[in-house]
DNA sequence: AACGGCCCGTTTTTT
DNA sequence: ACGGGCCGTT
């Protein structure tokens, strides 16, 4: 994407008023017209590998869009020969909307697209070697954690102790680097959930292929491989795609990096877009590796750095300039505006967090009293539970606003059980969507005649429904379920015969109806119940411009997405990664306090990275602002139903000077707050490989209350988890940790459980 | 087979 | 505070 707003920056707007940096004059083609010098260096240099680094708000996406348009325009490809990539559907849409406006004709038959889209395209049509069939189905979350519970079942392996979620994470993390099981490094695989992950991984792949699905991890791990093996789809694809072009360089993990490589390898005619300052997912296996080692990937690749901002006030950019320097590994870039001076970066401390809410919502009837719109403000928050008090404050003032985020449409329960239906009519054999809506809405189909049925299709080697088309004309089920699965089979085939007479939206409307899904919402009497049938009619509605079942699974699997009414006037509030490439006028950032920003989960897992990753966001959250930043720390807010004390981020600290006017929390607080907040000293304190020893975020009222600790009692510790009490020291205490181990730590720094 | 109470865990999220 | 999953009861 990923700056939708840059669409209305017009070339007058982006030309400097004179000089250096500045467009040429009529000698160039007219789309290249209003680009500045570094930009024009990345648009122009089509031949060789390039890597563009785009600090936040100079113009990337313009960029992007007048590079493929030059191109084409230059004759130098036809469509069909490029391939562009994005991480988001959204940035794929705008990528290809903007191409059609300047050259001012849609272009047709070039790969645009996400990984994930053109990874499942290029799988499609190579599905045999890898072991699927082309129509394989697309599995997200939700299945990959059904059936890895059905994988420890079978192994006894014990979920209390090692949580599914825990292997699924083991498997994601092999195959965002495209290792199959037989590549997974002997070193990790007693290091991953107590040694069974890989035999895990081994049955979940086997089970995958055996119900011929993929999950997102495997649309590029198997893409990989594909081209890995196959020297003659290698060749073809590296031949098909010469001019490659990637955004969001520093989001790519490893699995997405070879893929390109490896396309790229022979014409090396690579354009990475990126920032290695807005690298914030590396939780989710994004390597900013890939961006740092560009050159050394691809020798010869030209380095273009865009840092002429044309977004935000120079005190912004100082501010945020300022903060982003304390990290180390960067390459490095100046940013610069000539944008006037405008006001400085304001940060406010508040006592709690009610009042946090309080202040900004005043701030925003102040701002809008002013005339200025509810949609050029934004309220962005670390982590999605904040967003919660400010809602209720919001309300109570009548100011509208939207929370982005959230559940999308299509992850909602009644649209996933209406899916899942579709799924089993298109493929009678996806187990994964029938076991989903076996008993749903419940038709007295338990555990006991699923086991029956498992075991039979286990045996026959068949699918869940082929195996009870066989059962049911036997005894070995019990009458009762035999006749509702009958019923349900019976149905199955009635709908299929619909689905090719009907076009789909009809098919589904038949289908909620009859299955019951809609008289099961209707009986239920929670608050929810009359939202889930709308959202049911409304996927109805929205099936309608599908012209076959196929293309709308494919949709829902890959092409999720939220679509918020932009009609009305609405503020914003949004995590701060949902608000990458966004831009306000106005931005809001409270909770900015040790332990929740810097969060102490990030910490405690990645230690200086995780700082620095942290430190990236906040970059991110700030260049967001184009004219002004306040950002505020409350000294205790609630955390899971606690009161809980907290210091000032030390990101506050990294705010130069000069960019920023404070207006901090005085010795009002110290009332309360003395005993609990540890001096600015302390918490420079002790540090451990970069880590800081003591904890943000305590509590108020146990602290230092640690009367009725005993030998064995379950505790919880901020930094180091649960664990259980196996020695008492005075007010120091041994703990046995059930992640890090026996450790000493203070009583007051321990909660019960 | 279905319902109701108890325990756990709780950052960020796209595809 | 709160929701989801699990186990015991009906």
């Amino acid at each position: 994407m990923s700056d939708p707003f840059e669409l209305g920056e017009t070339p007058e707007h982006t030309a400097p008023q004179s000089g250096g940096d500045g467009a040429r004059p009529n000698a160039k083609p007219r789309h290249l017209l209003g680009l500045n010098e570094s930009q024009l260096e990345a648009v122009e240099n089509i031949d060789g590998p390039v890597l563009v680094l785009a600090g936040a708000g100079t113009g990337k996406t313009r960029v992007l869009t007048t590079r493929l348009a030059h191109i084409l325009m230059e004759r130098k490809a036809r469509p069909g020969e490029m391939l562009a990539v994005t991480f988001t559907n959204k940035a794929a849409r705008e990528m290809q909307e903007r191409v059609a406006n300047v050259l001012g004709t849609s272009v047709e038959g070039w790969w645009v697209g996400t990984f994930h889209a053109l990874g499942a395209r290029m799988l499609r049509r190579n599905a045999e070697l890898v072991g699927l069939k082309p129509n394989f189905t697309i599995i997200d979350t939700d299945d990959q954690l059904r059936l890895i519970k059905q994988i420890l079942l079978a192994r006894e392996i014990d979920v209390k102790r090692w949580p599914p979620r825990s292997f699924l994470f083991a498997i994601q993390g092999w195959k965002d680097r495209a290792m199959e099981p037989d590549e997974v490094p002997p070193g990790e695989v007693m290091d991953a959930v107590g040694g069974d992950a890989l035999d895990v991984y081994v049955d979940y792949q086997a089970r995958l292929r055996a119900v011929n699905a993929a999950d997102f991890g495997d649309l590029l791990m198997h893409a990989v491989k594909v081209l890995q093996k196959n020297p003659d789809v290698l060749a073809y694809y590296q031949n098909r795609f010469r001019y490659i072009l990637v955004d969001e360089y520093q989001d790519t993990n490893a699995a997405q990096y070879m893929w390109l490589k490896l396309l790229a390898k022979n014409h090396k005619n690579i354009c990475c877009v990126g920032d290695d300052d807005q690298s914030i997912y590396s939780w989710r296996g994004a390597d900013v590796g890939n961006i740092l080692s560009f050159e050394a990937d691809f020798p010869g690749a030209r380095i273009v750095r865009l840092e002429r901002n044309y977004r935000s006030t120079p005190h912004i950019l100082g501010a945020a300039s300022g903060l982003i320097a304390n990290n180390e590994g960067r390459l490095g870039k100046t940013l610069w505006t000539d944008i006037d001076d405008g006001e400085k970066v304001r940060t406010h401390g508040v006592l709690d967090s009610g009042l946090e809410a309080r202040f900004i919502g005043d701030e925003i009837e102040m701002r809008q009293r002013k005339k200025e719109n509810l949609s050029s403000m934004a309220i962005l928050v670390r982590t999605s539970a904040q967003t919660r008090e400010f809602e209720e404050r919001l309300i109570t003032l009548g100011i509208a606003y939207q929370v982005i985020g959230g559940l999308r449409f299509y992850e909602r329960r009644e649209i996933r059980d209406a899916v899942a239906y579709l799924r089993v009519i298109s493929s009678p054999d996806d187990d994964l969507a029938f076991e989903r809506i076996v008993n749903f809405p419940k038709r007295g189909i338990g555990e006991a005649a699923m086991q029956t049925i498992h075991v039979h299709a286990r045996a026959r080697k068949i699918p869940l429904t082929a195996a009870i088309d066989e059962l049911i004309i036997t005894d070995e089920l019990r009458p009762a379920p035999r006749k509702a699965l009958a019923a349900l089979m019976s149905d199955f085939s009635r709908w299929r015969q619909s689905a090719l007479e009907l076009p789909p939206a009809e098919l589904c409307d038949l289908v909620i109806k009859e299955s019951g899904i809609i008289e099961h919402w209707k009986m239920d009497k929670s608050i929810e119940a009359p939202g889930r049938i709308d959202n049911l009619k409304e996927m109805v509605v929205g099936l309608e411009q599908f012209d076959s079942l196929q293309n709308f699974l494919e949709h829902v699997s890959l092409v999720m997405e939220n679509e918020e009414n932009k009609n009305t006037d609405k503020l914003s509030i949004m995590t701060m990664h949902a608000a990458k490439g966004l831009e306000f006028d106005t931005v809001f950032l409270p909770g900015w306090e040790e332990g929740l920003f810097p969060h102490q989960r990030s910490l405690d897992e990645a230690g200086t990275e995780g700082l620095e990753e942290e430190r990236r966001l906040a970059y991110v959250a700030l260049t967001r602002a184009k004219k002004r930043a306040l950002v505020t720390s409350a000294a205790s807010r609630r955390l899971f139903g606690q009161w809980q004390s907290a210091l000032p981020s030390r990101f506050l600290d990294e705010l130069p000077e000069q960019h920023t006017e404070r207006s901090d929390l005085g010795e009002a607080g110290g009332v309360m707050m003395d005993d609990f907040i540890p001096t600015r000293q302390q918490r420079r304190g002790p540090t451990i490989n970069g880590r800081k020893e003591s904890v943000a975020y305590r509590q108020v009222s146990n602290a230092g209350d640690n009367g009725d600790l005993e030998i064995g009692q379950r505790v919880f510790h901020q930094k180091f988890g649960y664990g259980r009490i196996c020695g008492l020291d005075g007010d120091k205490l041994e703990v046995d940790f059930e992640k890090a181990g026996q450790k000493k730590v203070m009583a007051s720094f321990v909660e019960q459980v």
